[in-house]
DNA sequence: CCATTACGCTACGACTCGTAGCGAAAGCTG
DNA sequence: CAGCTTTCGCTACGAGTCGTAGCGTAATGG
């Protein structure tokens, strides 16, 4: 018969990630990529089956009545298994929201205007689903108590984007749109400016102000970006 | 003796709101001022009590682990009292968290620059205080799933300070600093868009990129929100 | 004086949380 | 194949919170 269960290694440990899993896995991606260990494999299928079904209840219920309890039901698993593999609602949610934001491209659209329009329009795409706004919001808000999670969205989430903010710039650069920088240590400050104005912008307009942002709104906001305020005559 | 109690009124009244109270009473707030109605009047200081422990709980607690117990406790009164005046988690934080934002003003500075200046180093010292960010955020989070919600933190919340923005361009455009509209609609159109630029850069700013938006940064800001990215060689 | 309303307090059922324990299943290894 | 290891589903549990009901008391106004 079954032994019986030894301490569960739960609170602060390095799993064996055997697929791309979650639990401590995407902050730390560029780790050797199966520590293997004996005995009977995690269900990949269990992952994608809980956080699909973390998206589903956060659409249905949103963030403050999603309980693992329902998650758990939902994915076709038991609620013991969920606590095995996440510390809690904010890992799970973070998880299942930052598979949402991968999808993000830059495609080549000739001008540093269009370029910044067809990114925008994506992320703005992915704020319109309620899983993305409701997930992303609430553990936004839970990180300001946590410092651990808000590290875990960073690297997760935010950082993984701001290669698009990279990539445009040198686009543009090449094209002669933008000036070379000089000072690397002001081109990493102007990064993190644009991302935060153009992703907080986003996000204000499509949470905050609950108006949709369509294609006339991010030109504006584009034009804005590119010429400021002054170089807008509306004529 | 006292009479049984009768059904409580609670979902969805119109209350009587002696002082500044809350309940429904911020939205509409263009109310005759005392509905006044027999009876022991509700305690004034009751009410600020349980916005300021609202507040200190925040700030120790976050929003998850917030509990209307709690605040009651801290606040001296009776957990029931707090049930009688606010309809749940979400109404108390929003007004509790609003009486902040009351505080913002435009100072006259002499330039456009230096007006946006003042005020978005004022919004971001209010952001930068625990139970501005707590509150803030939890409150737009749940507002996903709560459209009466939304309603709330927009009146009384976001369309507040929308009149900074209205302000500073009719003294930018008496300086003629920026031409003045033609187009009425275009010109709210264009309020709406600079409010997001500028609350949705200063909140991904402080509460995602976790950095404060201190007078670098805002002058950095300032300078792409006027002149454009490309306006703004690094020499 | 008396009707009316707010207040503090206690108690309650319902729900969620996170964990423990068990037996069974599913892999790897010799 | 047998044997070991780890995961899985299930049940149960104490602790905590929720929102409400009920009661007696305090504070106003007519």
């Amino acid at each position: 018969m079954a032994l019986s269960a030894r301490p569960v290694p739960h609170p602060g440990d390095l799993p064996h990630c055997a697929t791309g899993n979650p639990r401590y896995g995407r902050g730390m991606q560029s780790r050797t990529p199966a520590p293997r260990t004996a005995g009977r494999p995690r269900s990949a299928a269990a992952d994608t089956a809980i956080l699909a079904a973390t998206r589903d209840a956060l659409v249905e219920l949103g963030w403050s009545k999603l309980t693992l309890g329902d998650v758990a039901t939902r994915a076709g698993v038991a609620k013991t298994t969920l606590y095995r593999r996440w510390a809690g609602k904010n890992e799970l949610v973070v998880d299942a929201v930052a598979e949402l934001f991968d999808e993000l491209q830059l495609p080549d659209r000739g001008t540093l205007a269009d370029d910044i329009e067809g990114v925008v329009l994506q992320f703005a795409a992915i704020l319109a689903r309620p899983e993305a706004r409701n997930g992303l919001m609430a553990v936004v808000a839970e990180s300001c108590r946590d410092d651990a999670l808000r590290e875990r969205i960073r690297s997760s989430i935010v950082d993984r984007q701001k290669r698009l903010v990279l990539e445009g710039r040198e686009r543009a650069q090449a094209r002669g749109e933008l000036p070379p920088e000089a000072d690397p240590e002001e081109a990493a400050r102007t990064v993190d400016l644009i991302f935060d104005m153009v992703a907080g912008a986003v996000v204000h307009r499509t949470l905050v102000s609950a108006e949709p942002a369509d294609e006339a709104w991010v030109h504006g906001f584009t034009r804005v970006l590119l010429t400021g305020l002054a170089g807008t005559p509306p004529g």
